[in-house]
RNA sequence: GCCGGAGUAACUCAGUGGCAGAGUAGCUGUUUCGUAAACAGCAAGUCGUGGGUUCGAGUCCCACCUCCGGCUCCA
């Protein structure tokens, strides 16, 4: 039998179990998902995570009773009779297909109920609007192998503006040994959380004192930054990107220009009222949200013409976004946004390739970084836009013919654009599967109607320029910590802020310990500088090795009477452990 | 923002109405050590914040702040 049809199985056992222990219950729907399922109700009394285990013990009664799932088909009228109590299923039904596409998934030719059928399940006491498939009976399933987790709430039919129902959650497999499983996989992913990588790595953390979504990079976690911008600008430049540097704060009618105000407003910082501190001072101003503007008032200073373009502005940019309080994540949703930013002003003609080296530079960036399950994304036009649907559809033409011509894989997310245009992202999964967009490159026409940008073409005729506004890394703060997620912590040696731990044994191996880290710093690796640290604390080499395992620190180096004499190194190499002596000179050659 | 849970030393946590606790980290001293925790001592607290109930509140009640899991939103 297939996982999925008795995680939906159990769904409906489940909203049996909460019929007969809370009755009243209104229903929503309840589906499985991966791993699991859930179902939505609308309970008179709040439900604790304390009363999981009864509902638990419900189902499992229920399931042991045998209960046969029989499906029936009716008509819409009788549907409505038997959910008459149940608002949420009447709404369902108003919506529920037409005819032609209900006739295709049946076989019942009866032309008086084909007119409209309705599938409903009936389990036992609990009845269910419902397409099904289930299983025949509850004896398939392993009462041992599933697990109700956790209770959330959820919008109905996910809008902000439906009432909050609870959701319950639960687990699901077919056996308890891939139950076991699973929650095993589960607590070694919570290890690789960022947020707890981030604590015991000593790389930043958010102080309730500063203000949620904001970071504080320590100074090891400043140095990692820094590495990554470092690297990236450096590519950026070498593929003829200029460096850019704009303020952080502008006049507030730039945003009402930009058409920020109208329609990015709910994820913008509230103005900053100048007139408070002098009537001298008349505007308005605004934290930015985006890059975009400064570097068109960059691009604006002079009379572009088709022989400068492309024009390829690039800036390690801080915005300011703000985020509901309930939806900042330690790394991965915060307030300042530290990114890779980069606008290209083009003409048509150079559009597509544009884009296609934009997407080719990302890939090998990301490469570099050692990423290999990526997920591409086309995501169009989302209900509040500016501009014309026509050229709305030519920016997404374009996007489609880069994705196409370097024949990758993409999924297209209906809605899911910019205000101001279509976007290609690249999304990178975290410790718990939850996918991050980290790339971004999107086609812009719009913005440059809006703020009038112009080069000249051959003929001497004024014309508008393209955009594309691109982030490769998306946000540093995003990227670290999917990073870290990824590498649970054990980032690749040219990413480690601290790359060698030089352990001398004895303090009378401190001065050799002191030559070796001076070789060591003297040579340059391929991102400069090797970093290493003499560990000459008053503690035993076992503390010290531990304490460097526990950091993830890539080599530790020990030396003692034995390296001394021989001008070596006694190397333990993270997730290898001891591997032995090495002169020195040899050591330098291999790291280099 | 919404639903639910949580907040006690720097960290991880115990403490359910009656003296504020442990382990780790820190500091001081001893120890000079060969691959994942040397030994001893010391110090460390506005029990998230504010109000209330009570003879008495970390513990019960209310409001707010922050975090966690979801929902919605998103780089």
């Amino acid at each position: 039998m297939k996982i999925e049809t008795i995680r939906h199985s159990l769904a409906h056992i489940l909203a049996a179990a909460v019929q007969e222990l809370y009755p009243g219950t209104k229903f929503g729907i309840g589906p499985a998902i991966e791993n699991g399922f859930y179902y939505d109700f609308d309970l008179s009394k709040s439900v604790a995570p304390e009363d999981l285990p009864k509902i638990e013990k419900k189902m499992k009664e229920i399931i042991r009773q045998n209960i046969v799932f029989k499906k029936k088909i009716i008509t819409k009228s009788e549907a409505k009779k038997i959910f008459k109590n149940q608002p949420y299923k009447l709404e369902l039904l108003t919506e529920l297909p037409q005819e032609a596409k209900v006739k295709k998934r049946t076989k019942f030719s009866s032309p008086s109920l084909a007119k409209q059928p309705i599938f409903v399940y009936e389990s036992g006491k609990f009845i269910d609007l419902c397409l099904g498939p289930h299983l025949k009976s509850t004896k398939e399933i392993n009462p041992d192998a599933f697990k109700l987790t956790k209770i959330a709430g959820a919008y109905w039919r996910g809008s902000e503006k439906n009432l909050m129902l609870t959701r319950i959650y639960g687990i699901a497999f077919q056996t308890k040994k891939e139950l076991q499983n699973h929650f095993s996989k589960e607590a070694e992913a919570e290890k690789r959380d960022h947020r707890i990588l981030g604590q015991k790595l000593d790389l930043f953390h958010i102080d309730e004192n500063i203000g949620p979504g904001l970071i504080l990079w320590h100074p090891k976690g400043a140095l990692l930054k820094k590495i990554i911008m470092d690297y990236a600008l450096d590519e950026y430049l070498k593929n003829g990107y200029q460096l850019v540097d704009t303020p952080h704060i502008a006049k507030l009618n730039l945003w009402k220009v930009s058409g920020h105000t109208d329609f990015y407003k709910e994820n913008m910082m509230p103005p900053i009222h100048m007139a408070e501190i002098g009537k001298e001072e008349k505007d308005d101003y605004q934290i930015k949200p985006m890059n975009c503007p400064f570097h068109i008032a960059i691009y604006k200073t002079k009379i572009r013409s088709y022989k400068n373009l492309p024009l390829r502005y690039t800036e390690m940019g801080t915005v300011y976004r703000y985020e509901k309080s309930g939806t900042l994540h330690g790394l991965v949703r915060v307030r300042q946004i530290s990114q890779d930013d980069a606008h290209i002003f083009c003409t048509p003609e150079q559009l597509s390739d544009e884009l296609v080296s934009a997407l080719k530079l990302t890939f090998k960036i990301l490469k570099t970084f050692g990423f290999k399950e990526l997920n591409v994304y086309l995501s169009t036009q989302p209900e509040k836009y500016v501009g014309n649907p026509k050229i709305w559809k030519k920016a997404e033409n374009s996007l489609r013919y880069a994705l196409e011509k370097l024949n990758l894989k993409y999924e297209v997310d209906r809605g899911g654009g910019a205000f101001y245009g279509p976007k290609i992202d690249i999304k990178i999964k975290d410790a718990l599967e939850r996918e991050w967009q980290c790339t971004t490159i999107q086609v812009d026409f719009n913005l440059p109607e809006r703020f009038d940008v112009n080069y000249i073409n051959k003929k001497g005729e004024k014309q508008r320029s393209i955009m594309i506004h691109r982030a490769l890394l998306g946000s540093l703060e995003r990227f670290i910590g999917v990073l870290l997620e990824y590498y649970s912590g054990a980032l690749p040696f040219w990413l480690s802020s601290e790359q060698i731990w030089i352990i001398p044994v004895g303090s009378k191996h401190e001065k050799y310990a002191r030559e070796v880290s001076k070789k060591i710093s003297e040579i340059s690796g391929k991102f400069g500088q090797i970093r290493n640290v003499i560990k000459d604390e008053n503690e035993t080499v076992s503390r010290k090795i531990r304490e460097g395992e526990i950091q993830k620190i890539p080599y530790l180096l020990v030396v003692g009477d034995k390296e001394l004499e021989t001008k070596s190194v006694r190397i333990r190499k993270r997730g290898e452990g001891d591997i032995g002596l090495m002169k020195l000179n040899k050591f330098l050659a291999k790291i280099k």
